[in-house]
DNA sequence: CGCGTAGTTGAGTCGCATCAAGTGGAGTGG
DNA sequence: CCACTCCACTTGATGCGACTCAACTACGCG
């Protein structure tokens, strides 16, 4: 909650404000809130009123909605320099699911007043959102399609592909993921059971293909998870005639 | 493909243009092009260049995707006075689904450059846009959700609760769903097959809850459908202790 | 050192996909 | 006007992927 000065350097970096004159720039920051968020703060909640609209210097945050009964399903990992919660501040003014920091963050946000105001002085910005939105919304879509179309086996290596693509931190035997992501994470990205992404992790920790830890993955063979994502005919895995 | 001539009341019905003035409005409207679409047109393939935002003045359109296996998904069926292809132009400028007409339509569409400087302009309208992009990525994390969690009988129940909302006509033993929609449609919108939905359908329709016909549904109970797809308790489906 | 949380692994079950016929109504052509 | 042909839909039989239930193990932290 530590109120810390913000960079326009920073605020540079951010998808949201791309493109847009240093004039800009400096009133953006002027009107923005930066903060220290400390690993397990619950940055807001599903249900609430949607008056911030946030994003993400530095860290992780899970973005995760529950269902009636209870169910978890999470929607996406932001990582720094993306925009969250914004999209709720102009649909509808609730946010639909929780966010959560998974490890020590730097966020910033504004007030959907003043967001709205910059929005309507610099259309450049809402242009930018429309556009992050819109990807999230093919991303989302094409999650569907796996998820109904695909067997387990090939959503999981998607979505370890794509938080490779996205938090992916080369070390010496491959990528690592670069935050604490647990079985149950997994399970609630692809809609299975920890009990199955284990048993599915452990059948490519015997071919070598990931390695394994404590809420940690490493991905070693990259182009083997794809053959898998994309039901490629593989060695080990003969097709049948 | 016969032009037409605009009609601005016609425009003003859409969200996408909802709160601009008349001198706003009269520039959309000399800008637009307005045509007939004929049951069974294609208006525009996944993959193809994003060269036209659209909106329906009337009739219905089927928004589905394609996976690499030739696997389809529904993503959304459009209806009057709601834009669709436009989130596609201002996010990476290829569509990403097909786009289908379901019966005979009347569209009306921009091309990008042009509703890129209409937002430019008039930011009212690019803050529209998201509000409408927000709420159907909300929709479709929902439906994420339930496909995730939930069995298919209960998603079944909610794709045809959405159906009715959206697409629901009344009609004198219940609400009719307007426009010719096969098991197999249903079936991709739910993430199963045509014959789980056929035998889902008919054990509905032997309990009197819906009736169905050759790619015609009508609800006749749509508060049974509501305990189905909610999994409330309800008569004839003791909970087990 | 003990407890809690994360992960592993086996056995059993079942929901639903898959395979396989068949029915009936709408549209078409003779 | 009737026969033919699709195409949407129905319904039965079968198999299996993955969820569920149930221990058990191991690491990290206080």
């Amino acid at each position: 909650m530590t109120p810390l000065s913000p960079d326009p350097a920073v605020l540079r970096g951010l998808r949201l404000f791309s493109g847009l004159d240093a004039a800009a720039l400096a009133e953006i920051v002027r009107s923005a809130q930066t903060r220290r968020i400390e690993k397990g703060t619950t940055i807001f909640s599903q249900g609430d009123r949607a008056a911030l609209c946030h994003a993400l210097i530095d860290g992780r945050v899970k973005i995760a909605q529950t269902g009636a009964d209870g169910q978890q399903l999470v929607v996406r990992y932001i990582g720094g320099g993306e925009m969250f919660g914004t999209a709720a501040v102009f649909s509808g003014g609730i946010y639909p699911a929780d966010a959560l920091a998974m490890v020590d963050c730097v966020g910033v946000h504004w007030t959907a007043a003043t967001m709205g105001e910059l929005m309507e002085r610099h259309p450049r910005i809402a242009l930018n959102a429309l556009d992050i939105v819109g990807r999230r919304l093919q991303e989302v879509q094409t999650r569907l399609r796996e998820l109904s179309t695909e067997r387990v086996e090939r959503r999981v290596a998607h979505a370890l592909l794509r938080l490779a693509r996205q938090a992916g931190r080369r070390v010496g035997n491959g990528v690592e993921i670069d935050f604490p992501l647990s079985r149950q994470d997994i399970a609630e990205m692809t809609g299975t059971t920890l009990h199955t992404v284990s048993r599915i992790l452990s059948g490519w920790e015997g071919q070598g293909i990931v390695e394994g830890g404590r809420q940690q993955v490493t991905i070693r063979q990259p182009h083997a998870l794809v053959a898998i994502a994309e039901d490629l005919p593989r060695p080990g895995k003969p097709e049948e005639k």
